[in-house]
DNA sequence: TTGTATGCGTTATCAG
DNA sequence: CTGATAACGCATACAA
């Protein structure tokens, strides 16, 4: 079994390697018998046009690169895997990089994907400062992480938020507090907008204002620990029946910290976090929270970037809704009579 | 800023285009002075060579696929990342693909990377029972889950799993469980069999044989905690005193159904797990556990496909030893007053 | 050591 | 609608 080339394949079918090239590339101009024919001779010789020279000349690759700041997250890892099957539904493949959240290696990655030709690259952008330069002419999106002067996708962090503060408020919570993310984040500023729009608005079953209590912490799982530590230290009074916290790991973390009080879930207290990693379903008391969706947000991205979809604006993001999935770790708050309250 | 081609370099360097051809390759035969001078101008116009012209001509991509079940599993997501970087070390890209643990998925994801032309192959077989067929001529390595007829890389599972069960022994623990992984993965029985090697030469205080202990329970969070839950709900007199996971999830999990039990680490339980994945080391308490050399074995595994190192023959695969990370999950046991014991 | 010329496998541009 | 043929950008055998 010789290598086999498009020039076999016309000399087989009878044609010329031009009609057989039209037949590979879909083109109208060809009779349908002699397609037929054609396609038939590709089947039966196992033709596989070589990449390269087709590549070399239509000037595209059907490669779509991605950077991401670190795979070990696994909301970033969702991430990859959703995009390469929509990459790949699309007739497309991906090539992954990781830039270590680092700006110099970033902007190096970027470089070899234009190198490489790709055909378009998404990228989640490293927390470092920066302005990422995107090689001209090569569609760019960013995802999640939005920047200013690119185009962008994720999900709608903000209206998240306030469905998951929504929620605990119909619950009938009052004292909810929030860990938010790190501030500098964007997409953390933004669901700590959200609880603040919720909380707000909101008043006890005496018509007085509710006070947002929040403090900031890194995405993590020990970070949400210590935040969740630093809440719940305080008379029981005062202690927030519910958090929401801006990520699962945050809320995992926070889950434990309720845990090592002896604080019982979800009777003496609500978490709900943010993202809906794999993970959230798995633990127990399985975390109720807001998920993204992924496999949406990864199409969109793909999509646009392939010119099936139009590229959102700079400064409007292609903004998804997510969606609650209510689970065990939050429920209605329990009565505090005030025997109890004055009895700590 | 026009397009570059080797042409311009050619004409601006005073020189003829194969002679940067081969200051572009390294070819031995060419003066200092004149590469020197070549190259300048190559920095100086910011040319880069097309790769797919390039990869037409020279039949290398300097690209590598990479095929893993699920990258939502932390391991094989770190699995991805070293690997990345160890083919960025050495000049190359990397394709991902995700089989979803399917047969037949993982099928087609092969036979689109042998259509790409990338210059090798990093499997991590799927689950199902089934025989990957490698393109031939194709480098292909498998990790992890080695497979008979194929090369292979992996931690020294066995090995492994010896030092964890000869540690938790060395601190005075007779009574050791294992949750040993799902009955049919490679790993999971390498793991069992290393606890096993330990246990069975092992004696009590009094000489007498230790009974080894253990309950098969697949890699996950949750299955996990139900094993511990199964081997921790016994009379304190007969509970093991410590338990090795055959997963740092395993290990998770079961540290979580040990909290729901009331009993105290690593006071009243040692856990040891396996893998080292980042989760081990931000839960509390911090996961004593046997870390997987990943950047190492990624290495060997990219290294091995680009012929920098001798290909492992079939059966006797590359196998690199692991390390103990000595953390808060594992302790001495307690002593055990018979008063204590009656008193149950 | 360096220049020249051919070919790699396709696609695209022309005629026919 | 189809055939012949010129690029595409580079590597390499061969000539100088």
């Amino acid at each position: 079994m010789a290598k086999r080339g498009i020039k076999d394949v016309a000399e087989r079918a009878g044609v010329a390697v031009g009609t057989v090239s039209r037949v590979l590339n879909d083109h109208p101009s060809v009779t349908a018998e002699v397609r037929a024919r054609v396609k038939a001779v590709i089947h039966e010789l196992g033709y596989r046009p070589d990449p390269f020279a087709r590549s070399m000349r239509s000037k595209v690759s059907r490669l779509i690169g991605i950077v991401i700041p670190d795979l070990t997250n696994p909301f970033f890892a969702e991430l990859v895997q959703c995009a390469e099957r929509a990459a790949s539904e699309h007739g497309h493949n991906v090539i992954f990089m990781s830039s270590f959240d680092d700006a110099a290696k970033e902007a190096d990655r970027l470089a070899q994907l234009a190198g490489r030709k790709v055909d378009g690259i998404i990228i989640v952008p490293s927390n470092s400062p920066h302005a990422i330069k995107a090689p001209k002419g090569l569609p760019l999106i960013t995802v999640d992480r939005l920047l200013p002067d690119h185009p962008g996708v994720a999900a709608d962090h903000r209206a998240g938020a306030r469905v998951a503060v929504e929620y605990l408020a119909g619950l009938g919570h009052r004292r909810i507090a929030c860990i938010a993310g790190p501030s500098g984040s964007r997409p953390a500023e933004d669901r700590l907008q959200g609880y603040l729009d919720v909380m707000r608005p909101l008043r006890d079953h005496r018509g007085a204002k509710v006070e947002p209590l929040f403090v900031n912490a890194a995405f993590d799982y020990e970070s949400g620990r210590a935040a969740g530590t630093f809440l719940l230290a305080r008379p029981r009074a005062e202690r927030p029946t519910a958090i929401f916290a801006s990520s699962d790991q945050q809320a995992i973390g926070c889950l434990r910290a309720a845990n090592d009080l002896g604080i019982p879930l979800p009777a003496g207290l609500s978490i709900v976090g943010f993202d809906g990693i794999p993970l959230s379903n798995l633990i127990t008391p399985r975390l109720t929270t807001i998920v993204q969706p992924m496999p949406e947000i990864a199409d969109a991205a793909i999509s646009s970037l392939l010119g099936r979809r139009k590229m959102p604006p700079l400064g409007k993001p292609d903004l998804f809704q997510c969606e609650l999935a209510v689970r065990e770790s939050s429920a209605e708050p329990v009565l505090e009579p005030a025997a109890i309250n004055a009895s700590r």
